[in-house]
DNA sequence: GCATCGATCGGCT
DNA sequence: GCCGATCGATGCC
C-alpha cells in the first residue's frame, strides 16, 4: 500500500479502498476486514464534512498527511474512522462504512456479542430448546417433520455478515475506539494497518452518503455491488419537537 | 451558558 | 418501521 494512492482527490481515493483489508491487532489478538463500503468526504467544499467549518482539536489529524486513521465518536456511543486522504494540509477523508471479515472471526463475533456456532442453532438441523419458540395458530409440521414459521426467519442464514456491517459495528469488530485517533495505517509496525488485499476490479455502486441532512445529494458513497455485507441506506430524519 | 442534534445501533411493535 | 440511549461538538442568546 503506497501513501501516493491516497494523497489523490478523495473522490478517487475512496473507490480504491474498495476490497482493500484493514489489520488491526491488540492484545487480544488480529482482526482483519475486506472493505466494502465507504464514502468521501471533501473538507472545506463538503457541508457534509466535520472539516468543513474549520480545523478543531478533533478533526485535526485530517488536516494531517494521508494514510493516518480519523476515529471520532458520534452519539454518545458510538466510533467511527476515516482513512485520511489527500495531500497534507487538505482536509479530506473517506469513512469506512462496512467490510468482510476475513480474519480473527471468533474474536470479532465475540467483539460484536455474537454467538460462535457453537454456542447456538445458527446453521444447525437441531435448534437447542431456547431458541424453540411456539408455534402461531395455524403453523403444523410438514410430513418431513420440518416446522416452517418464525423461528427458521428470526435466525439469519449468515449472522456473520453483520459483523462489520455499518460504521460503528466496523469498529468495534476491530477493536477501534479513541486510541486508534492519529495511527499511521502505513506505518511498518502499526496496530492497524491498511494493506492491498485482493482490490476490487469491478465497477463500484455510488449513491448519496447514508444518514446526511447537508449535502445530501453528493452520490459520494462507494459500495461493492451486491456485496451481502454492505449496509442499508437510510436518509436523514429530522428529530421529532417535544 | 444552554439547547440541539448527530457520518448509529439494537430492541421492540 | 419506530424509538430511546447517551455525550460531545457546535451554534445561538
Amino acid at each position: 500500500m503506497r501513501r501516493s494512492i491516497l494523497a489523490g482527490p478523495v473522490l478517487e481515493v475512496a473507490p480504491k479502498l474498495l476490497g482493500m483489508v484493514l489489520r488491526s491487532t491488540t492484545e487480544d489478538g488480529t482482526v482483519a476486514v475486506r472493505l466494502t463500503e465507504v464514502e468521501a468526504y471533501d473538507g472545506p467544499n463538503d457541508p457534509g464534512s466535520h472539516a468543513y467549518r474549520g480545523q478543531t482539536a478533533r478533526t485535526e489529524v485530517m488536516f494531517g498527511p494521508p494514510g493516518h486513521l480519523y476515529v471520532y465518536f458520534t452519539y454518545g456511543m458510538h466510533f467511527c474512522m476515516n482513512v485520511v486522504a489527500g495531500p497534507d494540509g487538505k482536509p479530506s477523508a473517506v469513512l469506512l462504512r462496512a467490510g468482510e471479515v476475513v480474519e480473527g472471526l471468533d474474536l470479532a463475533r465475540a467483539r460484536r456479542g455474537h454467538p460462535t456456532p457453537q454456542q447456538s442453532a445458527f446453521n444447525q438441523s437441531t435448534p437447542r430448546q431456547a431458541d424453540v419458540r411456539e408455534d402461531p395458530p395455524g403453523v403444523r409440521p410438514t410430513p418431513a417433520g420440518i416446522r416452517p414459521g418464525p423461528v427458521a426467519k428470526r435466525l439469519p442464514a449468515n449472522p456473520d455478515r453483520d459483523l462489520a456491517r455499518g460504521p460503528a459495528r466496523l469498529c468495534v469488530a476491530l477493536g477501534i475506539g479513541r486510541e486508534g485517533n492519529g495511527v499511521d495505517l502505513l506505518a511498518k509496525n502499526a496496530p492497524i494497518q491498511l494493506l492491498d488485499g485482493p482490490g476490487y476490479d469491478g465497477v463500484p455502486s455510488t449513491g448519496p452518503r447514508v444518514g446526511l441532512r447537508d449535502a445530501a445529494d453528493r452520490p459520494w458513497r462507494f459500495w461493492i455491488p451486491n456485496d451481502p455485507t454492505v449496509s442499508p441506506y437510510r436518509p436523514h430524519v429530522p428529530k421529532k419537537r417535544p
